[in-house]
DNA sequence: ACCACTCCTTAACGTTGTTAAATTGACCTG
DNA sequence: CAGGTCAATTTAACAACGTTAAGGAGTGGT
């Protein structure tokens, strides 16, 4: 039985939670496989293809099993999808940093805008690009942030002292994801109502 | 003329814009220095600490330069933070990655948070973190993305093609950004007047 | 003259990503 | 049934990497 990208992408994600991405190597998933380390290059090209695949695998499996309710308006189906990506990432140890280097192969995965009939409704696609990659900016940027200090949910990694600049935040990060979220969410739905910019324009370049 | 660790940091921080963090070894930066690799540990214990002095390096440098105007309310010192922190991640190649991966060896570097003077006022301290923490979030994420897609400032990257997530937004970065920031503070405004949060919450767990 | 200490070199080790070439096995063709 | 084609894997090897151990050069103190 022939190998395919995504039972290697599978056996990666998997020794990912055991090791971490320091630790994940070639030879290791392809002990796991039950294959020697090369056997994996005529699969995949190198091993950026690989975490690229990972990072594909991890939203694909993501996006199966989180399916949004009925009922939901654009911003809660856009809220549900902020918190789910940030639920998928934490799945995983280093799993923003992981997929926040690779270039998805498989994009059909992220699904349909969640503010797609507010564009249909007349809303510039551009605009509303701008606040979707916003909130998933923040997403991205808040949960890299979380998983240096807790390496795996709920352990904390012992060199983060008290002292460092997001330690009052992360000290309760489902607290402080949940106010981030809020205010960024807050900012989306004011910024698209508005016609301009609303915060002054201190700096140029 | 004995080495010091800041002049390892700084070799780092050139070589970098150079051949990228995947390329940057140690060999290279003591061959830079006129030294061999093995006298970088008698500055540093290892090749993280080394990343790490780097990205406390980049923030001093910054700071250092990059002085806020006198004359600006805590909003407009805010916006004006968090695009200094773009700029100056956007100053190296992948400087968001390093910087992002690094816990911080010197904080004082941060400087005084700009919504001090509203603590004085009353402010929750931790709400005033977690309002701070979102915008820094959302520095951090935004600029790992447009550092995937430009690692150079201006020189976009070939594997990245135009059906990716964020591809709308950056392919005017400096735009997404601004009306990313914009977004951000002015929901950190509204969320910092409002007793509760303005969005609903839809899930739990 | 000796010691102690700082700073660096030489030599080496194990591991990593990756490539080249040989090998196996299955399936199709004559 | 013999031969060939092609997919999938192994064996062997490479250069490069982070890191460690041991030793040597220089400096300063006593």
């Amino acid at each position: 039985m022939a190998l395919t990208r995504r039972d290697i992408a599978r056996s990666g994600l998997r020794l990912l939670n055991e090791v971490g991405l320091n630790g994940l190597t070639l030879r290791l998933i392809a002990g796991d496989l039950g294959v020697k380390a090369p056997a994996l290059y005529w699969h995949v090209k190198n091993k950026q293809e690989l975490l690229d695949e990972m990072a594909t695998q991890m939203l694909a499996d993501a996006a199966a099993e989180r399916v949004p309710p009925d009922g939901l308006d654009a911003w809660q189906r856009l809220e549900y999808q902020a918190r789910g990506l940030r639920d998928t990432l934490l799945t995983y140890r280093d799993g923003a940093k992981v997929f926040s280097g690779t270039f998805l192969t498989d994009t059909s995965l992220v699904g349909p805008p969640p503010l797609q009939e507010r564009i249909d409704a007349g809303l510039d696609p551009v605009r509303a690009a701008r606040a979707h990659f916003a909130v998933y900016s923040f997403v991205i940027g808040f949960t890299i942030e979380e998983q240096a200090v807790y390496p795996v949910r709920g352990q904390r990694d012992e060199r983060y002292g008290a002292e460092a600049a997001g330690a009052a935040v992360l000290a309760n990060p489902e607290a402080g994801f949940s106010d981030g979220l809020a205010i960024v969410l807050a900012g989306a739905r004011q910024w698209l109502d508005a016609p301009s910019p609303q915060v002054a324009r201190v700096q140029e370049s």
